[in-house]
DNA sequence: CTGATATCAGGTGAACTGAAATCA
DNA sequence: CTGATTTCAGTTAACCTGATATCA
């Protein structure tokens, strides 16, 4: 009976295991990232442009889920602090492609070995192959989520830009 | 060379895939969740609430990482929404325990089969071993992220507080 | 004219720090 | 006195909608 109940309440478990291991890995980060003066979303804008240089930043919004204004903020913050610049689009002249400055890469060149110590915690004890399956089940399920949902901004991630 | 500039720039990609599928599922929460007008992180607590009442704000600030302050004003906002009560505790009087109203409840329920809908669309193809395991990969993930690290909070958590 | 980009204005909920009062 | 809980005040980053101007 105890089962049952727990059946019957728990509900959508794994959502909510995602949601608990992502909360976890959040607050590590904010904590490695805090001295460095950037938060986690920055960074991972910053971890973005530095896969895919040159993009525009209403590209980095549809990429994250949020909405072209937003975005404009982080940017705009990002810029302010001198990680990245902004160049007008000679083909285009009112896109703005966004890349790196050596400022930025130096910040993530800084911070990468602490985020990876994060990763290999979250890893520990787990062979090799354990962790591509869940590497593998993740990215599956990212695929369920954005194939018939988000109908607008995701046929350029499945692509990689 | 094009397999070596990947390896040399992805860095952590199992922090990656956890974030990517959760900016995923935190966008399709907020399209079920916004005509009910609450917030994830709103319905978030009111789910721990189902779990566990008469928990005090503290206690659940402690269980999301977040400050006391800052559960307290989610706290106050559903409150004044109707979905949740603060009731001195009679043995302390200055802690609240805090437990769902009749409308919370109803709002719970109401939420239920949009958010398990989510989570078929997650798990679309996977067999229920596969489900499994995913689900024990994340948990041991979890309980990686919070063996050494949070020190302050967990002790409660692990105990399912 | 349409669609995409960028930007300005205004607003809200969410998170923080710091400080203070209450009470076991 | 200490520690935990709550609360008040102020600040910041992140997110939204709506409106506007610019261009391909």
């Amino acid at each position: 009976m105890a089962a049952r109940e727990a059946d019957a309440m728990m509900g959508p478990t794994l959502l909510y295991a995602v949601k608990q291991v992502e909360l976890a890995v959040r607050a590590q980060m904010d904590a490695v990232l805090k001295p460095h003066n950037v938060t986690t979303i920055q960074y991972t804008a910053l971890t973005v442009l530095q896969h895919r240089n040159d993009l525009t930043s209403a590209a980095l919004a549809r990429r994250s889920f949020v909405t072209a204004q937003t975005m404009g903020d982080i940017v705009t913050a990002l810029e302010r602090r001198g990680y990245i610049v902004r160049n007008p689009d000679p083909a285009h002249a009112k896109r703005l492609t966004i890349s790196l400055t050596d400022e930025g890469k130096r910040l993530l060149a800084d911070v990468r070995q602490e985020v990876e110590a994060i990763e290999r915690q979250m890893t520990l004890g787990f062979d090799s192959e354990e962790q591509e399956e869940l590497r593998v089940g993740l990215q599956r399920c990212f695929s369920n989520l954005t194939a018939h949902a988000g109908e607008d901004a995701l046929r350029e991630m499945a692509l990689g830009a």
